[in-house]
DNA sequence: CATTCAACTAACCGTTTAGTTAAAATATTG
DNA sequence: CAATATTTTAACTAAACGGTTAGTTGAATG
């Protein structure tokens, strides 16, 4: 029952998570929701509690995943430039439908990110900071600000994962001023990024 | 008249703005900016039309500005180093509450950006890919993905910008695992920005 | 067979919200 | 001044929305 219970709401969070990405908390409809999950919304209410307390589940498995996943892929690098490159790809690989949630609430100053997520959050930032301090102990890297270097990364992967709509209006209205370089696949672009941060910690 | 007219609708827009910036296009009440403004909504419905239109007005006021401003700086530098400076400093210094706007329109997918301020979207993007192949031509850049720059650049500059809030929120949590480095002005983190993004670039 | 209980449902409720209206006030003009 | 056009207002409406309620189901328990 715990088990299928849980596999359940899974499920739930699942198609709560491509709501709220594509709506936020405000633009999202429970009914909405309820109904993409084949679910009765007093069933929703019954499982989770209010719309508030779905939206923060959502928020949290999806970061969790994030962190977990990086964190994963980091610790199997040796050597600061490969788990730099880890980090990079892992954030590019497990973003999901995680870019808008996370575009939204930085927007919203984190008034909807509940206290474990932040910690979450915390721990992606640290986890940077080490890899960075590491690499110019080591004398790869030159000394950086890594909250800033994390800035460039987090925020531009999340940009370019959220904006491909927004790319191909621009294509539509401007077919001569688009090259290819706008229409790379994430990974790419990650790899891309990945090439640049290297050049700017050459000590 | 006209001339009244337009500086009181400047005045709503510039509300308008910072409501739309807080709560999102769907979390933003149209009674809270008509009191904001010191108007009664009636009267706003009379000069603007409906919330989509004053939320495209603002949009387009906003990201407007943006693009006069970043413009106007890069045109007055000299050499592709110069106008890079300029590029990243004048869109930090003027990004005022367009970050949180820009964020969730990212994440909206753009569905509420109107065409002419998706047109000042493209020149931007054009006037920074004119200044790295500039320095491409002139050897003091190698070539890169100037949309992947784009990309970082702007990223990690609106995310900071609309940040401070989490980030007051993590120190509050997590005290010891703060630095002084996560507290710098935005003109501060533009400046570090460049001087990474020039690491990147050179040759 | 009677009872219990978690899980679920259809229908409903009070509030909020974008948008309207009709009339009063104010300015403009002939 | 009178007539006409423009603004402003309080009050209103219809619909949408988050959340609740009373009641059902079906399996486990005794």
């Amino acid at each position: 029952m715990s088990q299928e219970s849980r596999t359940d709401n899974d499920q739930l969070l699942a198609v709560a998570a491509e709501e709220f990405a594509r709506k936020g908390l405000a633009g999202a409809r429970v009914d909405a929701i309820a109904a993409a999950a084949g679910l009765n919304k007093a069933t929703l209410y019954y499982r989770i509690g209010d719309k508030q307390a779905l939206y923060e589940a959502v928020f949290e498995r999806e970061l969790g995943g994030l962190i977990r996943e990086t964190e994963a892929a980091v610790g199997t690098a040796v050597g600061a430039k490969a788990q730099l490159r880890a980090f990079i790809g892992a954030v590019a690989a497990s973003l999901g439908c995680a870019a808008p949630l996370l575009l939204r609430e930085v927007a919203d100053g984190g008034s909807g990110i509940p206290d474990h997520a932040l910690d979450h959050m915390g721990k992606l930032v640290g986890l940077l900071r080490q890899i960075l301090e590491a690499g110019a102990a080591s004398g790869e890297f030159r000394p950086v600000n890594p909250f800033v270097i994390h800035m460039m990364i987090v925020g531009g992967l999340n940009l370019y994962a959220a904006n491909a709509p927004i790319r191909e209006r621009v294509a539509a209205r401007h077919p001569q001023g688009v090259s290819a370089a706008h229409f790379i696949t994430l990974e790419q672009a990650a790899g891309m990024m990945y090439d640049y941060i290297l050049g700017a910690l050459r000590p």
